[in-house]
RNA sequence: GGGGGCGUGGUGUAGCCUGGUUCAACACACCUGCCUGUCACGCAGGAGACCGCGGGUUCAAAUCCCGUCGCUCCCGCCA
């Protein structure tokens, strides 16, 4: 028999069917076992009454265990006592397809919240309950939508290579593997092969792919791996342009998620998905930190925000400009890779900007510098050593348009967005400095 | 890498400050029995932890001290 879907049943009753999914609960009473039976799209009882014609049912259910995998074939009924939905499935019969040990590691019914750390060990189990499935049903939405609108603006995707001969960033911490008889680097982001896109003439790109940096960071928002989106675009002006596509495109991607998504998300996370108003505000860092100053705050670093930085911007955009996001732009040369272009009257200022949302980083981008004697300069000024990257450098040389992009965390978003307290639960499996398995 | 917090049955917690007859408790899960429809089912009973690990102080340590490991948060780094 084909398998019914539980949110389906409400349109089955007085009909036979199989529904297939996992036991949350097991009430084995004198006259009657109720089962709850989940699947990926809802709860639903299911119930038969003890009786010698059903002995072998009845003892089946009767050493049955919660979180076993089975099918449950029966008649759907209409009973407005039951409180998953007002129908339930009298069964005809149940085969147990996968048993669970009786023992469980970690809470799956949700009644408990096990500590971070075994939830991560049991991860598959933890992955049953469904806000956990939701988080991942987002990302595909988010995804989805993301793709549909670079294909609409004419955008190509692109594959880069992950094993690299040399670091792809300068400052960040880079995972060395072995490559038959000398060392590989593992790509800390797609930048130099995205730009490569641009001097190859693709003239729009966007890859959603890993990215690993092997920062000993020990915060709610870092990992070691973790899934970079990325896109660069030619023949810009500045990169104004890059921050008026990024906001548009995020505008779209909210749009259709709250379309598609947003009163689960609502009912499930208590948050409400808001689509934002374009074009979204644009701080330089200059005034950001006159702001924070104005609220007692000043960032240790000159020049830069710190996490608490970040945090009381966001309060003042939310609170004076009526926003979830914000654009700080124009860095100072000191703090950014050497490849963003710096202001023509300005130099120590660069044509790069950071993307908060309430609070997190999500994004850093930039117009890159094109000219390759300029570029060049600018990574000795760093103090890098040219040698390594000349393959890179080369892209510059044979005609290259003024391109810019921007890099984007997608967990980060998803953990903003959701407002849940850290990257771990909103990554399928997560990968940080102690954290190699599952 | 620097700083703070935490580590008690399968899971979540209490006890720790003010060491010793509430020092191993409570809830969920599990086991046995009972229960005419439950829906966080209920009721009765039961098993299960040498209190992360090592050392020290003391007549006595889950409790105080030191070390160590693990987790977590803040900072640094960034997506």
């Amino acid at each position: 028999m084909q398998r019914t879907l539980i949110k389906d049943l409400h349109a089955a009753v007085g009909r036979e069917v199989a529904v297939q999914g996992w036991v949350k609960a097991i009430r084995d009473q004198k006259r009657v076992q109720f089962l709850i039976l989940r699947d990926p799209t809802g709860l639903a009882q299911a119930t038969v009454e003890r009786s010698p014609e059903k002995a072998v049912l009845n003892d089946r259910i009767a050493v049955l265990t919660r979180e076993s995998a089975v099918t449950v074939s029966g008649t759907v009924v209409a009973n407005p006592i039951v409180k998953t939905g007002g129908i339930e499935i009298s069964i005809r019969d149940l085969t147990v397809d996968g048993p669970a040990d009786r023992l469980l590691p970690i809470d799956v019914s949700g009644v408990q919240e096990p500590n971070p750390e075994i939830r991560l060990n049991w991860r598959f189990l933890d992955l049953r309950r469904p806000e956990n499935l939701l988080v991942f049903q987002v990302q595909t939405v988010i995804e989805h939508a993301m793709r549909e609108y670079w294909l609409q603006e004419g955008f190509v995707e692109i594959h880069s290579p992950k094993l690299m001969g040399s670091a792809s960033e300068s400052g960040a911490e880079v995972f060395t593997v072995e490559y038959f008889d000398r060392p590989a680097y593992l790509a800390q982001s797609p930048q130099f092969y995205k730009q490569m896109a641009m001097a190859a003439g693709f003239e729009r790109v966007f890859e959603i792919g890993p990215a690993f940096r092997a920062d000993p960071s020990f915060t709610p928002r870092h990992a070691t791996e973790f899934t970079s989106v990325d896109m660069e675009m030619s023949w810009i002006d500045s990169h104004e342009d890059v921050m008026a596509f990024e906001e548009r495109w995020l505008q779209y991607a909210l749009e259709r998620l709250r379309d598609r998504l947003g009163t689960q998300i609502h009912d499930t996370f208590d948050v409400d998905v808001v689509v934002p108003a374009v074009p979204f505000p644009r701080l330089p860092m200059a005034d950001a930190l006159k702001i924070l100053a104005r609220r007692g705050h000043t960032p240790e670093r000159a020049g830069d925000l710190d996490p608490a930085g970040e945090r009381l911007l966001s309060e003042y955009v939310a609170q004076e400009l009526h926003h979830q996001f914000v654009f700080v732009t124009d860095y100072p040369a000191a703090g950014r890779a050497f490849y963003h272009m710096r202001h023509e009257h300005e130099p120590a200022l660069t044509k790069g900007y950071d993307l908060l949302w309430n609070g997190i980083e999500v994004t850093t981008g930039a117009q890159r510098e094109h000219r390759y004697n300029v570029l060049v300069a600018q990574a000795e000024e760093k103090g890098l050593s040219l040698e390594p990257i000349q393959f890179y450098l080369d892209f510059f040389k044979y005609g290259c348009p003024p391109h810019g992009g921007f890099g984007f965390g997608l967990s980060r978003m998803l953990m903003v967005l959701l407002a849940r307290p850290n990257i771990r639960e909103v990554t399928f499996v997560y990968r940080g400095p102690t954290r190699l398995f599952p």
